[in-house]
DNA sequence: AGGCCGATCTTCT
DNA sequence: GAAGATCGGCCTC
């Protein structure tokens, strides 16, 4: 449960993208810590990066976390929906983070992945099909780790929300998720996966 | 298993 | 006015 140092994030986005899968993603919330295994990232990289919200350099109240420290929570909402988790990566005042796709729920204590389960399907049955569902998408991510607006530019250092280490499987690669909008930019192979893994969202998966 | 659709809101044209 | 780093429901195959 020991956060991940601040040097962890100081690295390049493509690096650190690879380096979050297997990494566990820990939120403390009022009624306790839930956490979930990183297991499908993506890494956005403005500038120049035209899949990027920061790209061409866009900095607005939106974006503005981008520019700050590595290590530094960003949070966006997807259309008008949903919320997505990012981290900031290095070197400072680079508008460069990482996406958190999927997550896998991690048991931290008797009742946390009850919560993430109820957050995501409220008194539905628990089946295999819907614990596999718990975080197999940047929203549902948000949804389960109760990840919101509240948590936009916070340290990762903790004590709110943090990483700290675990082991991955075999990863895989691919261009990222609808980003069509891109250019040539959606072909960069800046998705990663732990290969095989039910809570990664979307094909390619292997 | 896969396609279409509506929800909902920030940012930009 | 439109598009988007999505999701879940409903439909057809």
């Amino acid at each position: 449960m020991t956060p991940l140092p601040p040097e962890f994030y100081d690295a390049g986005v493509i690096d650190l993208a690879r380096r979050c899968i297997g990494k566990v993603l820990v939120c403390r919330a009022e009624d306790g810590i839930v956490a979930g295994r990183i297991v499908e990232s993506e890494a956005y990289r403005g500038p120049e990066d035209q899949a990027a919200h920061s790209r061409n350099g866009l900095r607005t109240r939106r974006t503005e976390a981008m520019f700050g420290r590595p290590g530094t929570v960003y949070m966006f909402l997807l259309y008008g929906m949903h919320w997505a988790f990012n981290i900031v990566a290095g070197p400072p005042g680079t508008p460069h983070a990482v996406l958190v796709r999927a997550v896998e729920p991690v048991s931290v204590d008797a009742g946390s992945i009850e919560r993430m389960f109820r957050r995501r399907f409220g008194d539905a049955p628990v089946t295999r099909a819907r614990l596999a569902a718990i975080g197999n998408g940047p929203g549902k991510v948000c949804q389960a780790l109760s990840l919101d607006a509240s948590h936009y530019g916070a340290d990762l250092t903790g004590p709110r929300v943090w990483l700290t280490d675990g082991e991955a499987g075999p990863i895989g690669r691919s261009h990222r998720i609808n980003v069509g909008y891109a250019g040539a930019w959606q072909h960069r192979p800046w998705r990663f996966f732990e290969r095989g893994n039910a809570a990664v969202s979307v094909a390619p998966r292997s």
